[in-house]
DNA sequence: TGCATTGTTCGGCAACTTTAGTACAGTCGA
DNA sequence: TCGACTGTACTAAAGTTGCCGAACAATGCA
């Protein structure tokens, strides 16, 4: 059930691509800020979604060597590969991380603005 | 026909999937490498495809805030963002960039063992 | 003005992605 | 051993992406 790449089997593109998914981007953020999770805890985190849709995000994030995912007792506990990651591609993680911490900022600050300030572009 | 996002609306999760893409990496690598470049000289580069093929990718590398295309002549001016890009996600081009730098080589590497050193996993 | 050049738009098609429902397999506790 | 719990496998629908050919628009050169 496993099949994680070496850490040299991992390309950027697939890193990429697995990141530029807002549910996975998401995990990956739960996944950094905390220590150990199984996949339910994530799943609750992210509010919704059904656990078969989360199997399909884990095999993406695991076939491309972004997570690790390993069974312990019943659960399968989910881990980021950062060494792996920082080893293969240094700075891309930390930058990702904070790019999507500043996103959520920016739109944060956004939807006050558009609150106290009076929008005036949006629709 | 533009519709270039501004800076502050560049999302990580559309910059992330754009560059997740072969062609688009690619792309973004001949920017970065070169100065100037219109459509053509680029998708000369690239060996092959479509123009209507590549204009979809441009697409999508303008409106994920990645390059700029600007009309010129009878030419589309094609060039990174990169200080636009540099200011949301200090580090990340880079990152990305370096990494693509880093598998071509592991890559290429990886093809002289097969050669010379008798690949022993391999298909 | 006529023609070649440059790239876009449009329509269609195949392949992949995302989502979810249902059924099942492994493990732990009672 | 039985049942609850955790997650996977399989299946399928809906949507998205990638690719391309043909027609079109804009420009510059002769």
């Amino acid at each position: 059930m496993s099949r994680h790449p070496d850490r040299d089997q991992i390309r950027i593109e697939s890193v990429l691509s697995a990141l530029g998914s807002p549910v996975r981007l998401a995990v990956v953020r739960v996944l950094d800020a905390g220590g150990e999770h199984n996949c339910g805890s994530v799943l609750g985190l992210l509010g919704i979604t059904a656990k078969s849709t989360m199997t399909h995000h884990w095999r993406v994030l695991r076939e491309s060597g972004v997570i690790w995912q390993h069974p312990s007792g019943r659960e399968n506990l989910l881990s980021l590969r950062r060494d792996d990651l920082d080893a293969r591609y240094p700075g891309l993680l930390d930058a990702i991380l904070a790019g999507a911490d500043d996103d959520e900022a920016l739109e944060k600050a956004r939807r006050l603005m558009a609150v106290g300030g009076r929008d005036r572009s949006e629709t």
